[in-house]
Order: structure tokens, then sequence, then C-alpha cells
RNA sequence: UGGGGUGUCGUCAAGCGGUAAGACACGGGCCUUUGGAGCCCGCAUUCGGAGGUUCGAAUCCUCCCACCCCAGCCA
């Protein structure tokens, strides 16, 4: 079930900006990604509360790509964007917006700034910015520039537009205080010259402007009412406030909350890159990754991000969510949805002696116990099955009560057997093939003489089995918070060698044969698994697990 | 040691002067043809610390402590 999430901070504000201050306008958020990479689990959360807010107040929400830096964006990328959010299950209808969009006004902003004295043209370098630009502690200088008149101003920058300098020989800046404490108030930079061509106005520009100096007036410009970011932005409101003010355009609200980070694993984009351009992993939709379009093929379903989403809360202050409540919200909708079946991904071959040799049938199995409305389907049985190597053990400790010599156990929709037998490699004394009898009475599972059994244990009949490749997924990295790497250490070496097993071959019940990449299911008694959708054919099948069961057995033997 | 933030259960998170919601995790029990699911019970005498105000404080005041962010021509 989806929790009713308690309201936030943020739907205080705005209620009250409703109630008071704002009568008669309507909620306009807006989401803001940069297109330099993939969305990850991150982002759902400000794509949910965004669209969320905007659905709740009835109003609307902006998609808006914040391509301030041509160096670092890609077409790629918005697309990848468009598409994750669209997934998550939100709609921007026509309001698909590019900072881009606003080039030209943002020049016109800056031309404004420069003839009220507010903008000038510096000449200093990078580095020399830098040293100007003071410490934490002292006081920045004037740069000797910072005093240029208007008139240079306005032809230095119109030159600068007009690709006369090279790039990075000059900038525009804001002229505010170079003793201020909050160092974005020193004299930030507005605008650098960057040959680069931009995804989007191409090679139209050879100055791009800061994301500071975009960024809020594109709200104003969209007439957002509630410009909701990430904490490490609440320095630069006074920045967005200054350049708005002296702008004398409207003011957005701006409301900061706390991103988010996920226990074992990483929400940095630059980070992940890495993951995906050294190779760690094999690509941005890596089922391993925490990205939108990881945890999709992943076998994720949007509504149990939404409801994560809606989980983890919105609050100010840093906080780790523990990677367990993401795979509960799976769990929990898959549990609803995903239709059962058997397979065998460790196989372990038996042979029931006293079934016929030439003997099949048919046995009839629930699709979903949690739905009757799902049906039942019918699975082959016959005299040689797999079941699952971990379902059996020689010498079994007390609390194991699977199989093993002489134990009777059920076969699930099938019968009970019992194992009569166990065939080892000469060699290795490794179990190759157990030998069991069973109790034609107990057809379906039931004992018509009322014994019971311990255990239930999924199988696959041997001669119908379907071969499939099984990819296991465990958590990306070893420790709970990778970012946290000593000196010297290199966090991929965090990585956890066993983030990915594949076994091959498996054996799946052959009702499977009709699964269509993206299909999720739920393989009794191991996990819920998805037929992976780039890698996957029906020659060559290959699943993905999603997520375990809640594994009692595991625990006990972990202590 | 400048500025801006934040500190409530193992992890998230409500609470807004009237005597600590909920979720995940964890522990126990019931039930079970998935050691799944479901159901039941338990789980902060205490809110970073110390003072103070008050009949009454997690909520107000004071001081202290801890953690996060900022010195990109990144966003």
């Amino acid at each position: 079930m989806e929790q009713k999430p308690t309201k936030s901070f943020i739907h205080a504000i705005i209620e009250d900006d409703l109630g008071t201050n704002k009568p008669g306008t309507a909620v306009h958020t807006r989401f803001p990604p940069e297109p330099n990479g993939y969305l990850h689990i991150g982002h759902a959360k400000s794509i949910c509360l965004n669209f969320g807010l905007a659905r709740e107040y009835s109003g609307k929400c902006n998609l808006r790509f914040d391509d301030t830096n041509p160096t670092k964006e890609e077409v790629e990328y918005v697309q990848s964007i468009q598409e994750d959010v669209r997934w998550l299950g939100f709609d921007w209808e026509d309001r698909e917006f590019y900072a881009s969009d606003y080039f030209e006004k943002l020049y016109e902003f800056a031309v404004f700034l420069i003839r009220k004295g507010r903008a000038y043209v510096d000449d200093l370098n990078a580095d020399e910015i830098r040293q100007y630009r003071g410490t934490l502690t002292e006081a920045g200088r004037e740069s000797p520039f910072r005093g240029r008149s208007v008139d240079e101003n306005l032809d230095l920058f119109k030159r600068m537009r007009e690709g006369e300098f090279p790039d990075g020989s000059r900038v525009l800046r804001a002229k505010i205080d170079m003793a201020s404490p909050n160092l974005n108030l020193r004299d930030p930079v507005m605008y650098r010259v960057l040959r680069q061509t931009h995804h989007r106005t191409g090679d139209k520009w050879c100055i791009y402007p800061m994301y500071d100096f975009a960024h809020g007036q594109s709200d104003s410009i969209e007439g957002i009412t509630h410009s909701i970011c990430t904490m490490e932005f609440e320095d630069h409101r006074p920045l967005y406030d200054w350049f708005l003010d002296e702008l004398e355009i409207y003011h957005p609200r701006q409301i900061e909350f706390a991103r988010l980070n996920l226990s074992y694993t990483l929400m940095s984009k630059r980070k992940l890159l890495k993951l995906v351009e050294e190779g760690h992993v094999t690509g941005w939709d890596d089922p391993r990754m925490p990205t939108i379009s990881g945890l999709r093929r992943r076998g994720y379903t949007p509504e149990a991000i939404r409801d994560f989403c809606d989980r983890i809360g919105v609050a100010k202050r840093d906080s780790m969510v523990d990677i367990a409540l993401l795979e509960h919200c799976v769990r929990e909708d898959l549990n609803r949805r995903a239709p059962r079946v058997m397979a065998v991904i460790r196989p372990l071959r038996v042979v029931i002696e006293n079934y016929p040799e030439d003997q099949m049938e048919e046995l009839e199995a629930l699709n979903n116990p949690e739905d009757p409305q799902m049906g039942i389907r019918r699975v082959p049985f016959s005299r040689a099955i797999y079941i699952e190597r971990e379902d059996f053990m020689e010498d079994p400790p007390k609390k194991f009560f699977r199989l093993a010599p002489g134990r009777e156990v059920r076969l699930r929709y099938a019968y009970f057997v019992r194992c009569t037998g166990v065939i080892k490699d000469e060699k290795t004394g490794e179990v190759i093939e157990l030998r069991c009898t069973y109790d034609p009475a107990t057809r379906g599972g039931d004992s018509p003489d009322g014994r019971k059994v311990k255990a239930t244990l999924h199988w696959v009949s041997a001669p119908h089995a379907l071969k499939a490749k099984v990819r296991l997924y465990e958590h990306l990295f070893v420790r709970p918070d990778p970012s946290e790497s000593k000196e010297g250490e290199d966090f991929a070496s965090l990585l956890n060698p066993a983030s990915l097993e594949v076994l091959d071959p498996c054996y799946l019940e052959p009702s499977l044969e009709k699964a269509n990449q993206g299909d999720r299911y739920q393989f009794e008694r191991l996990g819920y698994f998805c037929v992976d959708s780039k890698d996957s054919s029906p020659e060559k099948p290959v699943f993905n697990r999603t997520v375990t069961l809640k594994d009692a057995w595991a625990k006990i033997q972990k202590g």
C-alpha cells in the first residue's frame, strides 16, 4: 500500500502563500536538470516533489533544461531525461523549456546591468580572479578593471559576443561587493567566452551565461512561484535576489531541501560518469546503477519509486536513507503484481525412481496467491526434475528443514517426495544427483492422510525446462557510504565484487517462453526478476534479479 | 578561526508551549502448498549538551558542542 505521505515544510510554505501572500496565484514549479548525465533516484525525489506539488495544488510543473554549459551537455542526455521523467509518470505537456531559449533575453539583461553600472568586463584570467576573490576569512580585492566606464563595458561585452576575444580572456562580472562574507557576492562571473558548439544553439554563441546568471531569471521568466532546489543553493539565494532586484523583474520564492543519499550507492553524477567511463558498469543503465534507467532495467516499477519518494519525506537535514527502504517498496509493489513462476537457478538433478519413465503430467499452479484474478497455469511434471542445490543438505543442521537423505518435502503444486539416494562425483565428492520416491496420493501437494512436511520446494521438469541466463545483482558498493573514502582511496576500490553474478544455464518452467523484454515475475522462493530489455532474446532469455524475497533462512545462517 | 544551514529511535521522519505520530530495519509470536505474503506484539520516560523562562519545554531565551555547504570562467 502506498502510504499517505506526511506533509513537508514545503507544503506548509506553499499553503501559507496560497492562503495569504498570493491569493489567486496557482502553484507553478519546475524540474530543472542539466543535461550532462542520466537522472538518478535523487532526481526522482526532486521530480516527485515538483510535479507532485503541482498536482496536489492544481498547478503546473515545467521541465526545463539548464543547458548553460555546452562543454558537458549532450542531446543524448536530454532524451534520456525526457524518457525517464515520462516513465516515472509525469507530464510536462507543452512546457518543455531550455535555459538556452533565453540566451538572447539573458544577454539583454546583462546589457541592462552594464548600463546600470552593475556589471563590468574583467580582463583578469581565471587564476587571477581566484586570487582576487580572497578566502573564507579574508575579504577579496577589487579587480583593476572594475572601474571601467559603462560605454567601455558595453563595447567590450558586445565584442565578447562577436568573438573578438579568445576563450578565457575576458568575463562579464556583476559589481557587488568584494568584501562580502558570502563569496557568491564577490563580483560573480556572469558570462564567459567559450567557443563550444551548443546542442541547441549550435555555434550562434561564443559567450555563455553562468548558471547563476541564468537560473533565477529563467524561473522568473517562466513565472515559477516556488523554485525548489537543493541546500547547496541556499548561499546563492542572495545573489539571485540581487539579480532579480537589479533587473527589476518578478521574484519566484526559492525553497531549499536536502538532496537524497542512499546507502551502498552514490548519487554524484561525476562519480557515476566515472563508473561508466572506466567500465566498472556496462553503462548508465546498468541494472546496478542508481539511475532511473538502471532501476528500470533492474525491474523497478515507477510506482515503487514514487512510493519510495513519498516515504522518505522532504526536509533540510543531511540524511542517508537505507536502501532497504527502496527494496521494501519494490517488493511490496511486485508482490501484488508479479505473476509467480518456478525457476531453478543453481540446478541439482533429481530422479524420481518410482515415477514412470515415459509419464508426463500437467499440474495446476496459481499465478498469484495474492490475486486469484490472475488465474492459473499448467506446469509439466516428469520423472526427472531440477531443484535448487541450496534446498538439499546431506548433513543438515537442526534449523534446516528442506531436503536431506531420508527426509520428505513437498514439491510445490506437485507431490511429496522423499530422498532415497545421493549420487556423488567419485573424485570430488560433490553431490551431482538425487534419487527420490514420490507419493502418488499427494498429487497437487496435499496429503490425504494429513501428514505434514516442513518445506515446500520449487522445481522444474528437466525435459521441459527452458534454459536462460540469470543475473543476480547486489549492492554496487561494499560500504554504506562509499563517498566517505579515506585519503588516497579510490572510490572504485569500494565496489562490491559480488554486485553481479551471472548464472547460466538456469532452468525455467516452460510458461516463460512467452516472456517479453521488461516483463516482471516472481521466481518462487527466490525473488523478483525481469526480462532484460537489452540483452534478452527468445533464443537466449536473460533475466535480471530485481530484488530477493525476504529470506528468513539466510538470516538464520548468518547467525 | 568569515558566511549559510542542520541536530528527535539503528535509518528516514512527524511534532510549531500541554506532557514523543508513522515508516523501514530489528526482536518475538500466529498463520502458511513461497522459511514469501499477511496478521499480532515489542522497540526514544526522552528530543546534541548545559543553564534559564514557565504550572508545564523537543517546542521560547542564553551559552556551548557536533556535522554539512561555500574560495569553478561547473550546475
